[in-house]
DNA sequence: TCATTCTGTAATCGACTTTATTACAGTACA
DNA sequence: TGTACTGTAATAAAGTCGATTACAGAATGA
C-alpha cells in the first residue's frame, strides 16, 4: 500500500471524529497534520469517494463526518487507501524457465493473502471512536 | 517496510532450499530472480547478518543456507528486511498544540504493533521447508 | 605463481514515486 | 458582491529504489 496515506487519512477522521459534526477546513487539518493543505483535499476526496466522509464547498464549507465514529472500522480506512500489496508484489518477471522462478509469483500472493487476511481482521475489529477514545 | 526486498529475500532463500546445501552464485540467483547481481549480494549480506546465510568468497563461491529450511520461520526473512514501520509512519511533525496532532503518533505506533503482532503470528507459523513444499 | 572466478562494497545514475506548491474555476454565504 | 471555502489540474521539488559500473580481496586450480 501507499505508505503515507494511511496515517494521514487516520489523522484526518480522528479529527472529524473528536469535532463532533463540526465542519473541518483543508487548512485547519492540514496545520494539525503539518502538510499542504492540497494534500488534505486529495485524501478527503479519495474518503468522500469510499463513503466515510461528508464535504461542503463554499464559505464555512468543509468535511465531517458521513457516519457516526463507531460505526467506522480501521479496516475501511485501509481498503481506502490501499493500493498495492501489503508486503510488495515482485513487479520482477522471474525467469519462466527456473522451477521456483516460475512458481514463486503464485506462492507469494497466496502468503500475501493470507496476511492481508489476518491484518484486516484485527484492523476490523477496531472502530474510529474506539481509537479517538484512547486520545486523553 | 522496505516492499520489494521481501519478496527477493524469500527467492533468494527458496532456490538455496531447493539447492539442497550447494553453494549458488549470485549469478545465478540473479538470473532466476531477473534483477542485479550486486542487487542479490546485498540481501545476501543482509540475510547473512541475519545469520540466515552462509556464503563463501573466491572461486567457486557462493551462499547457501546456515540452517535447515525447516528451522527457518518466514517471521525471521520479514525481520531480517523489515526495516519502516508497516503501514508507515508518518513523517510528519504533527502540531504539538492540536489535541489530536499530540498524541496521534504514539497512538498510531500502538496500533502498528498490535497489527504487526497479528502478521508476525502468521509469518511465524510457516517455515521455509513448507513454503518451498508447495513447488511441484 | 598467477589467471580466473567468485564475493563484498561503494558510488553514481536514471526511473519512478511522493509531496509541495501554484493556479484557478466553482460554490456558498453574509 | 466580496470573501472564504472546496475541487482539481499541472508542475516542480524531493525522496526512494534499482541498475550499473568499478574495483579490491579471497579462494581455487593449472
Amino acid at each position: 500500500m501507499n505508505n503515507g496515506r494511511f496515517p494521514i487519512s487516520l489523522h484526518i477522521l480522528t479529527l472529524m471524529a473528536s469535532a463532533e459534526g463540526e465542519l473541518l477546513s483543508s487548512d485547519f487539518i492540514a496545520g494539525s497534520i503539518n502538510i499542504n493543505p492540497v494534500l488534505v483535499r486529495k485524501e478527503i476526496s479519495n474518503l468522500r469517494n469510499h463513503g466515510l466522509i461528508e464535504s461542503k464547498e463554499g464559505k464555512n464549507g468543509g468535511a465531517t463526518l458521513a457516519k457516526p465514529a463507531d460505526k467506522i472500522r480501521l479496516s475501511e480506512v485501509y481498503h481506502a487507501v490501499q493500493q498495492a500489496s501489503l508486503l510488495g508484489n515482485s513487479k520482477n518477471k522471474p525467469n519462466p524457465d527456473c522451477l521456483v522462478g516460475k512458481q514463486i509469483n503464485q506462492h507469494l500472493d497466496n502468503l500475501y493473502q493470507e496476511i492481508e487476511g489476518a491484518l484486516l481482521h484485527k484492523l476490523d475489529k477496531t472502530s474510529l471512536a474506539d481509537f479517538l477514545r484512547q486520545f486523553a
